[in-house]
RNA sequence: GGGCCUAUAGUAUAGCUUGGAUAGUACGCGUGGCUUCGGACCAUGAGACGGGGGUUCAAAUCCUCCUAGGCCCGCCA
């Protein structure tokens, strides 16, 4: 039962024309839909109240209403309510785990390009933002029905690898690297780059040592493969601990052998041009050049990622790329775009999903600095602390640890989840802590609740319950909110924001609190509505749980 | 100098796409709630739209100028 639709339809009989555009009071009590007259007022010559107040007249009584009311210039609907309540509740118990999906993208492939770390340095918490919106966009369209390949496009070529091979010839050193790699390699980065500021000739030799790799150079090979062998090992330690999973690791060293198309197909087109040695493609306006190859002809990212493109399209026939990168390379893309549109690819189908800077208190965070903080730290203080929470409220809980690793990790991923990814992050370790008010523990926390009623009731949730004893009003608004979270699902693939979802199941919780502390549920006062609001509870839970798997965000049974 | 983005209580933020009723939430602060299903909870109070113009019956929302901050602007990614 579509409400608006059927309310919409009432309008048009009434003689509005145009479309109909019914809003939700901002107050429960004010009815379920409003539709406002304002606008009729030049074409009725009437006050937007007398409107109102007519049209109420003319519609008289309906059967799916309970009763239609002027207020002011508004005309306010009432449903009925347990039709409502019936519709809903049904669709959820029919559709469990795919409660909230419609197959919109059903024979549709997107490719989402995320995460995407650097060899030769660990994953920092600068990377969180790609990688929690890329796998939340990656689950939300797989739950929609696309088919999803999740690319993580690791940096593993380019002038930093340079880097890495000139300070290991100066100052390698096969045990220490063999140790710790990870943290040898870092250290090589670091001081290789302060070096680099006292003595600009490093940068030269850094690039020299990237065109020798480019060139083929077997023993600059051979150390490039191991020390990214060493690092990919290391991040795919911490996306499993994150439970994601990518389709592809083929980062910009996987597509070094098919530039020599694009630079063909360049040249060929005429887009390009020679300039001081580099090769550069001028762009329209005020932008400034592409440049696809440096004077020393090594290649650079944007090259590599335009023969990504070409491989991408190629191999995925992709009806969308979405590119999760940070909002700093926006004008990367927008070059990159425009080369790849002149070379004949449908570069509507490309689009740059951006977000704001992840940044520390006293600025910004720097690799080269050393001003990075590792992502595994987070992760490990996070658990900690929901480990010592768990240990005081709830130690006899089984599996502990793992429950600590779900809510430690959901309280990260959320913490970041929950706002515009477009505004800039300000790391701080309070933030990332945070397990009561706003923040992933407390939904957790509302889905082990309801997990704990259902369990303790011991009795199966009955389906056929009767709904209409749901007469509360925090039953009602509970119903409302479940209603919405199809729609929701919806409208974060329309900007690409999850934070959408995080908001809404923050609402959802909320109302569900609000029912649980009004409502005693296996103590209900009669069987009848005892059953019905075991089946609500069912409901919130199930629609929490979806709600938060989409986010990358596990749902505990207990915590 | 040019371009992109951001600005909402003490703090962190939602709402801006598509203008509409009393600007929503959390932290912190004040008050209250466990003999009832989990207090990582709930109820309640005080507290905010950067500034100026404009469009409109109506502006946090649209346009414009200004201010402040962030980011980017040919051989890093």
């Amino acid at each position: 039962m579509d409400f608006r639709e059927k309310i919409g339809e009432l309008l048009k009989k009434q003689g509005i024309q145009g479309d109909i555009v019914l809003e939700v009071p901002p107050q429960p009590e004010l009815g379920d839909f409003a539709f406002p007259c304002f606008p009729l007022a030049k074409q009725f010559k009437k006050a937007p109240n007398a409107i109102a107040a007519d049209l109420v007249l003319k519609i008289g009584k309906v059967d799916f209403l309970e009763k239609v009311v002027a207020t002011g210039p508004y005309v306010n609907f009432f449903v009925d309510k347990p039709k409502r309540t019936e519709a809903v509740l049904r669709d959820i118990t029919k559709r469990k785990d795919t409660f909230g999906s419609h197959p919109i993208g059903k024979g549709k492939t997107i490719v989402i390009d995320y995460s995407q770390p650097n060899v030769g340095k660990p994953l920092g918490i600068h990377h969180l933002g790609s990688t929690v919106i890329g796998h939340s966009l990656a689950n939300i369209h797989k739950f929609l029905g696309y088919n999803v390949v999740g690319v993580n496009y690791i940096g593993d070529w380019g002038t930093q690898f340079g880097v890495l091979l000139s300070a290991y010839a100066k100052w390698g050193d096969e045990k220490k690297l063999q140790a710790d790699p990870v943290n040898y390699l870092l250290s090589l980065y670091v001081k290789y780059s302060a070096e680099e500021e006292k003595d600009p000739a490093l940068h030269e030799e850094a690039k020299a040592w990237f065109k020798r790799l480019e060139d083929g150079d077997p023993h600059a090979t051979k150390l490039w493969t191991m020390f990214r062998d060493y690092n990919l090992s290391t991040f795919k330690r911490v996306y499993k601990r994150l439970e994601i999973e990518f389709d592809s690791f083929n980062g910009e060293a996987f597509v070094r052998d098919k530039m020599g198309p694009i630079i063909d197909d360049v040249k060929k087109k005429g887009i390009s041009e020679e300039d001081q040695g580099m090769l550069i493609v001028r762009m329209e306006g005020d932008l400034p050049p592409c440049i696809l190859r440096k004077s020393d002809e090594a290649s650079t990212y944007a090259l590599r990622d335009l023969a990504a493109i070409k491989y991408r399209f190629d191999t995925y026939k992709p009806d969308k790329v979405l590119y999760v990168v940070a909002q700093q390379q926006t004008l990367h893309f927008i070059q990159v775009f425009a080369v790849a549109k002149k070379l004949g690819f449908d570069n509507d189908k490309l689009e740059h999903i951006s977000f704001g800077m992840m940044r520390l208190p006293d600025g910004k965070m720097s690799t080269r600095k050393g001003k990075i903080i590792f992502m595994e730290d987070v992760l490990d203080r996070a658990v900690e602390d929901v480990a010592k929470i768990i240990q005081d409220k709830n130690p006899e809980l089984k599996d502990k640890a793992r429950v600590a690793e779900q809510v430690g990790i959901g309280a990260v991923f959320f913490a970041y989840l929950m706002n515009d990814r477009i505004k800039d992050f300000e790391f701080s370790w309070d933030r990332m802590l945070d397990f009561e008010g706003d923040t992933g523990p407390y939904v957790q926390y509302t889905h082990a609740r309801a997990c704990s009623v259902l369990r303790k009731a011991k009795e199966e949730v009955s389906v056929d319950a009767n709904l209409s004893v749901l007469n509360a009003k925090s039953e009602y608004e509970l119903v409302t909110m479940l209603e919405r979270f199809p729609d929701i699902v919806a409208s974060v693939l329309h900007d690409y924001k999850p934070h959408i979802l995080s908001q809404y199941l923050l609402r959802l919780s909320h109302q569900f609190n609000e029912f649980y502390h009004d409502c005693p549920i296996i103590t209900a006062e009669n069987d009848e509505l005892r059953k019905a609001r075991l089946l609500l509870c069912d409901c919130a839970r199930q629609a929490l749980q979806n709600g938060l798997g989409l986010l990358g965000i596990a749902s505990p049974q207990e915590m």
